[in-house]
DNA sequence: CTATTTTCAATCGTGCGCGATTTAATCGCC
DNA sequence: GGCGATTAAATCGCGCACGATTGAAAATAG
């Protein structure tokens, strides 16, 4: 059995790729101050505010070891508060300050630069998007 | 315009999938006492050996800054050794030891394991890894 | 109603990734 | 041959990821 080289391996090519991906963002984050996983942060509070630590960790894969760091800079940039629930002293809210709202303006275009980018069709975009989940899918499956 | 909500965008299906994929192969990686990254690392040696740092770079996405410390990790394991080229000093050279070489062997099922996680056939992963690679060269184009 | 278990966030340590800088060797030009 | 420019690797600092542990609050069992 020949051991394959990293070009021809499909977990390279996401690695790769998701490299590529956040190469591509930097330049488009750079104005907003935000990191790449700040922005994903960002991204769902713009979608759903209020959520907790946990909600917004099953939204995106990541645990308290690695949100609470980040969402307390975001905390110290002023763009979120964070307060423990009334009626669930163990769970911490997440908020987004007049700033953190107003910031989703200036990302508006972002969505649209990355497509173009990605030098694919919207269709296109969506399908690939769409293998590559059910993969995540089936990969912790 | 609205704002994405990460389970709409492409970048982070990549994001995810990514870090599916890093946690499918930690298992199998265990027993060899390698990273996912590592494991990259040895696969372009175990496909090429005596490449040096930056040869390595170029085939990963990786700069000196990355590679470095995780080769003195690899050489202090006794997996490979590191010296500089005699015709240009200013490169290292990167070569499997005998132990570094034999692990390949313990590797060996590693891919069909990965395959077979992913759900998917042959030819549909090589399509995948096809269009994902597709996609880095155009976001890094 | 107390005791055990579970859940949620925070903390700690290690290993990437990468921007910026440093050091050393080689190349190019004169 | 000498010298500035380029190149290769290493170093430094910061921000993720994540396994493991901790501490506090809530749920559950007895």
């Amino acid at each position: 059995m020949k051991t394959l080289a990293p070009s021809d391996m499909l977990c390279f090519s996401l690695y790769a790729a998701g490299q590529a991906m956040q190469q591509a963002y930097k330049p488009l984050l750079a104005p907003l101050g935000l990191t790449y996983p700040q922005y994903l942060v960002m991204s769902a509070l713009w979608t759903e505010d209020g959520q907790t630590v946990g909600t917004l960790g099953r939204t995106l894969g990541l645990a308290s070891n690695t949100l609470t760091p980040l969402l307390k800079r975001l905390e110290a940039r002023g763009l979120i508060t964070r307060a423990r629930v009334a009626e669930d002293e163990r769970q911490v809210r997440i908020a987004l300050t007049e700033a953190g709202h107003a910031l989703a303006d200036n990302a508006a275009e972002i969505p649209a630069c990355i497509l173009e980018k990605s030098a694919l069709t919207e269709a296109e975009a969506a399908d690939l998007r769409g293998r590559i989940f059910a993969l995540r899918d089936a990969l912790q499956g």
